[in-house]
DNA sequence: TTTTTTATGATACGATTGTACCATAAAAAA
DNA sequence: TTTTTTATGGTACAATCGTATCATAAAAAA
């Protein structure tokens, strides 16, 4: 077996298994010895794919977010053709909202991450600007298309929707996370707020 | 100086320095050494007065959330008598957002220890639960408030809106912590998602 | 076939951690 | 004054951690 060996297979490999021992124990009991154990390799293996635990660390955030955005494509693609933009955000809540294992393994994660990221600095903290920028991004487009479209008022502030609006799905994503609301409940909410965002076309002021 | 010693002045002079090392190094690195060498007293006292780590992680828990608290209770009294709802729920919003050093160490142990509870049977996830659900609370009852003066429509789900209202608080709360916001574009978000709320008197069907 | 490179195992080392134990100074109680 | 209790320091111990080193099986290259 040895030379000749799918390296980037054996990391993910490795990395799957290191995220079962962190959703499991936490990401601050992650050791090498636990990540080797759980997936059936030396210490020593680890070792050779990710050289230090630092790296194993940065390579296991780079997987965390990778998976995530996968995850939102295969949901967005799973839609009708040419979404509403109701439609469109829907499915993005649905897929911030931590309801099946996995998602709330990744919310979990990477909630821990940010929060590791701000006293560490091998964790790059540009990740947790970054990445929600590119979703608030993507909203205000969803916003803009709805305006086009006439789902929205024409006069609604996409950027300020936007902040707010995943704002509001990643604190009712935090909140089903630790149990503080349902999935159902959070629903509701979300769908009320869209009810009136899509009701208040003639603006406030 | 033995016998004879304040212990919870002993106690919450230990438990700052445990915040300290926290905020500074993360709640995952904190050890009883660090602490005690923080507090300037040796590992032994630590010992003494929090019995194990689990003991002092449980304490340094109830300590945040008393301070809290009394952040809330401070920032509350300050208003002038009989404030409006939207006065009220600023207040709320602005002691939430993690601008100064504090209330960013407070945010960051907070979410940590969130997480922690997941993992660890040790820390109480109740805490996690109970406490927004209080905040939600009081949220409502604002609400109330301002439907009965006119603030509001009468016909607002003050349930939903309360749930709404604290998700966004928290969720624009982590992203100024992380730095994806700024106080300010917080700040016009939450401001303008209040302008709606007011201005959506006759609600969307 | 011989040699070199790759991948893996085993293990040793120094550092750090939580915990437990022993000693003792100081104050209160007798 | 003697005795007991409280508070604190020092330290030892076993466990665990990240890292480094040595050995070697296996496959590719020569």
């Amino acid at each position: 077996m040895p030379r000749t060996v799918d390296h980037e297979e054996r990391r993910s490999m490795i990395l799957k298994a290191f995220m079962a021992v962190a959703a499991r124990e936490g990401l601050h009991a992650v050791s090498l010895r636990a990540v080797a154990a759980e997936a059936g390799i030396s210490l020593r293996s680890v070792q050779y794919y990710f050289d230090t635990k630092a790296g194993l660390m940065q390579a296991g955030l780079a997987a965390l977010e990778k998976l995530s955005n996968e995850r939102v494509r295969t949901r967005l693609e799973a839609l009708e053709p040419s979404p509403s933009a109701r439609t469109t955000l829907q499915a993005l809540f649905a897929v911030a909202l931590p309801t099946d294992r996995e998602s709330r393994r990744f919310h979990l994660l990477w909630t821990s991450y940010a929060m590791l990221a701000m006293t560490d600095p091998e964790i790059s903290d540009r990740t947790f600007v970054d990445s929600p920028n590119r979703l608030q991004e993507r909203i205000a487009f969803i916003l803009e298309e709805g305006k086009s479209s006439g789902e929205f008022d024409g006069a609604l502030n996409g950027e300020l929707e936007a902040t707010i609006l995943i704002s509001l799905i990643h604190g009712l994503g935090t909140a089903v996370l630790v149990g503080q609301q349902t999935s159902e409940s959070a629903t509701s909410s979300f769908e009320h707020y869209l009810d009136r965002l899509a009701g208040a076309k003639s603006g406030n002021g």
